[in-house]
DNA sequence: ATCATTTGTGCAATCGATTGCAAGAAAAAG
DNA sequence: CTTTTTCTTGCAATCGATTGCACAAATGAT
């Protein structure tokens, strides 16, 4: 690999002249200007962005943390962060910390060490430490999917409590008025943000949601295998289920195939995320689509703004964007007879 | 962040000796360690790896190029080789290419100018005119689940004949004589491969693999639709199917719950891959699992491994890993009377 | 006590870029 | 024909590490 030196001998002139040529920092004479470029092009001499990262403290190089790399939606995170960094000319560091706060530690330390010039975060909690480190640093930062209650930390999420209130409309128009929510980890804003929008929805276009009818998950199809084992041995009433991510609701439809209990015929399911099974399962499900182009597009955009400026005056950033309801095959309306839980205890019997 | 110099000065020493002790590369007294190692914790010293890059030559940065981030394989790919990467001290940038050329070349050359220590291809074509950029650097690069003509690349794949040999052995100890086969592109090799393994074991075994019972897809969800329906509407006669992949594999089987075929009870169907939806699904599928943990760490120590090294003496390395069936609900024993496609040819009339 | 060897440390160059400063040449002003 | 201003260009320092070489001190050999 040709170096600067190589071309400022080739062109005859001295290193700073053909930087300035390559760069236009300063003007440079359009004879001598030609002479560099074509030395340029005739070795194709390519700065060395190592080189420069270490001179101009800047990398082009941007880390985002996963939590794991099984669920489809941090893989979404992956490849539309990718997508974003690669159209603005950054590269991506890509680490998962398995949930261990050690990898996690480690892997945000060596992005420091390497000069990185942003973090996005998919997840953190808020007592996570790792924050505080990246307060000794200026590195610039931002959540997605989360929101902190540290302000000064930028986060772009859904608006979650518009996905909980588009799924009830959809619901409650088809004619549902007993609903059941198999939620996530409900210590999480998000999560009691989408039942919060749920369940304004359904009381106001009077449906019920009781306290029985409400099982947390973790967002795991396990979990929404168990969770709909729960509501139906415990006789849960409703006709119109929503699990708060597609994978539950994989798991609800699953164990309700299982039990015989027809899908949208006795029970109506809807997700959210919009997981490639959704739509390649049979019956396809309806669900909500998290806007994680767009996402990922912001966040990549307020990293490189931060980037660049020197100023540390740290608005309070928080981007929400709108959610989009897919209907499919798992909805329709409700059935006319009881409830398919108590129907299955009387079968029992 | 302080570097080497602060720490220097607060040791009473030179940037050398602090560098020396550091790194243990040359003996130093053990009063002055001690001393250069307190520094180094009072301070909280990280040496720069931009810094520690540009002079070493070495970045402990490898980068990964995928096609795309849709189809779970290279998922896997991302996935493994980040942890395997992880695990010596490696970070990892990745890179989708969307199957663009010009994508792929400038992701190569930021790597390059990036003074990476290794590229990890997934999936490149014989006629990349990338293999030549690097040809000029002296950069090592490793192919994972492709073959390459040229020999002088090294390779990591899985042994696809046996994977068409394991699923044709499961098959006819079932009960099985009469086979289709819905493939991979065929103008690749590892494709030809499985295919061969799955012929020839069918055949050894008493079995038919008409060529009217073989369709080319691409694996495509789509793809494994149109096959298994091109192979009904031409009448193939077969009551198990191979699609190459487990994509396609949903495909077929969704197409044949929409024409009311019962799988397994009238034809059975294995795929290949294991992706997540395999598991989950209902009938779970029959199918393949590539051993792509290991395929990546095999993949990593041999970037590694010649990294370090600077002899240019490229054995030519291919490693072959064995695959594993895993046996679901999607295959059973055939049934008694016709054939699948016959059988809706005489109930159209 | 003298010379040879070993051990520990620092100076300064280096990796490959960028950039403040100064100087020479050319152009403009007096 | 000076003097001032403007344009170009190069020198050398810098970013933060590593390392060859030299030198001083300590150790061992004679």
């Amino acid at each position: 690999m040709p170096s600067l030196k190589d071309v400022a001998r080739l062109a005859g002139v001295s290193t700073s002249t053909v930087s300035r040529a390559i760069n236009g920092t300063i003007p440079v004479s359009e004879e001598t200007r030609l002479r560099v470029e074509k030395a340029v092009r005739d070795m194709g001499y390519k700065p060395n962005l190592v080189a420069q990262s270490l001179r101009i403290k800047s990398t082009r190089l941007l880390g985002l943390v996963v939590p794991e790399m099984q669920h489809e939606t941090f893989i979404s995170f992956i490849r539309f962060t990718e997508e974003a960094a690669e159209a603005k000319g950054y590269n991506l560091i890509i680490g998962s910390t398995n949930s261990d706060p050690d990898r996690e530690e480690r892997f945000i330390e060596n992005l420091i060490r390497r000069n990185i010039d942003g973090i996005i975060f998919s997840r953190v909690s808020d007592k996570s430490h790792v924050l505080k480190i990246l307060d000794r640093t200026k590195i610039p930062v931002v959540i997605i999917d989360r929101t902190l209650e540290r302000e000064d930390i930028p986060s772009v999420v859904m608006d979650n409590y518009e996905s909980g209130k588009l799924v009830a409309e959809h619901l409650l128009s088809l004619g549902h008025r007993a609903f059941a929510c198999i939620t996530g980890p409900l210590d999480i804003a998000i999560n009691r943000d989408r039942l919060a929008g749920f369940r304004d929805t359904v009381l106001a276009g009077g449906g019920t949601l009781e306290d029985k009818c409400i099982y947390e998950g973790n967002f795991k199809f396990e979990s929404g295998k168990k969770g709909i084992a729960y509501l139906l041995d415990t006789g849960a009433r409703f006709t119109a289920l929503w699990a708060q991510n597609d994978y539950m609701a994989v798991g609800v439809l699953n164990l309700l195939s299982d039990r015989g209990i027809a899908v949208p015929g006795e029970i109506s399911v809807a997700g959210l995320d919009n997981i490639q099974q959704s739509w390649m399962m049979r019956p396809s499900l309806t669900t909500v689509a998290q806007p994680f182009r767009e996402m990922c597009t912001h966040a990549v955009d307020i990293i490189i703004d931060r980037a660049g400026r020197e100023d540390d005056n740290r608005e309070k950033i928080r981007v929400m964007l709108k959610p989009e309801l897919i209907v499919r095959e798992t909805t329709a309306r409700p059935p006319e007879g009881s409830f398919a839980a108590e129907r299955k205890e009387v079968e029992r019997k």
